[in-house]
DNA sequence: TCCTTCGTTCGAATTTCTTCGAACAATGTA
DNA sequence: TACATTGTTCGAAGAAATTCGAACGAAGGA
């Protein structure tokens, strides 16, 4: 989890700091709308959260190499690095968008019931 | 009531959660391990620690749904959940086991012959 | 039974992560 | 220029994760 890059180069791509940045629901939830909606400002998540914080967790997708955010105007555009995530870790952030869905969504491939749920114990977006 | 089926009840796969016990280097270590030599006792991973942080990283593994552990004798054997988290979460443990390997060894798999670049980047395994 | 082995659990210290207000910077608009 | 918009950065407080020694428990062997 070190960037001492400079400002031009992007982040080398490191399984387990990929791993950790999507590792929690928010940021699984901004990498999937980004995903599915294409490049988004950072506003544009609706989720009810301080800007400071927001920034932050966009800055540990950015410093993972997740995603890159570039200016436009008075926005920051964030996209989904998919091309260096799939020529890193062929298949790997397609099947954790595919997972990241719910399994009802995701049961149009596989045909098979399911009557589980979905809660998550640890870095849950609660207040700590 | 009393129900002996729960006591092997194994912990909900929770995408989260298997995503953050697979992003620390060690514990990618020990479940590559567990992929590629099959159930392994806990003290056969050649890593140099007291066994109380050992014991520590199984257990989040463990609690993530991620391997399980079973006692035979004195050993304690562990295992990969292969097909649990195959069915929760199609081809994320295999893409994430192959994204770990070096990049020269994970080439071999590629069907057509990639004589591209070589990237010399040593694989990253330092400590957060 | 005593002892060894293998691993878990506990408790505390240390480190890291998350959150959020405040200050700041860059761009666009009146 | 003055002001609003959009994010970043800083600093501090709180929460969570990691580490490790010590104590404990469950086999197995002498």
């Amino acid at each position: 989890m070190s960037n001492r890059l400079t400002l031009t180069a992007m982040p080398k791509l490191v399984l387990p700091d990929v791993l950790y940045a999507l590792s929690d629901p928010l940021r699984l939830r901004i990498v999937c709308q980004l995903a599915s909606e294409g490049d988004t400002a950072c506003g544009t998540f609706g989720i009810d959260m301080p800007k400071s914080s927001l920034s932050h967790h966009f800055k540990v997708l950015r410093d993972a190499g997740v995603i890159a955010t570039h200016s436009e105007g008075v926005r920051r555009i964030n996209t989904l690095r998919r091309d260096e995530l799939e020529a890193a870790f062929p298949g790997l952030l397609e099947s954790i968008l595919d997972a990241a869905q719910p399994r009802a969504a995701r049961s149009r491939k596989v045909l098979k019931p399911s009557r589980e749920k979905t809660s998550s114990t640890r870095a849950s977006s609660g207040p700590r």
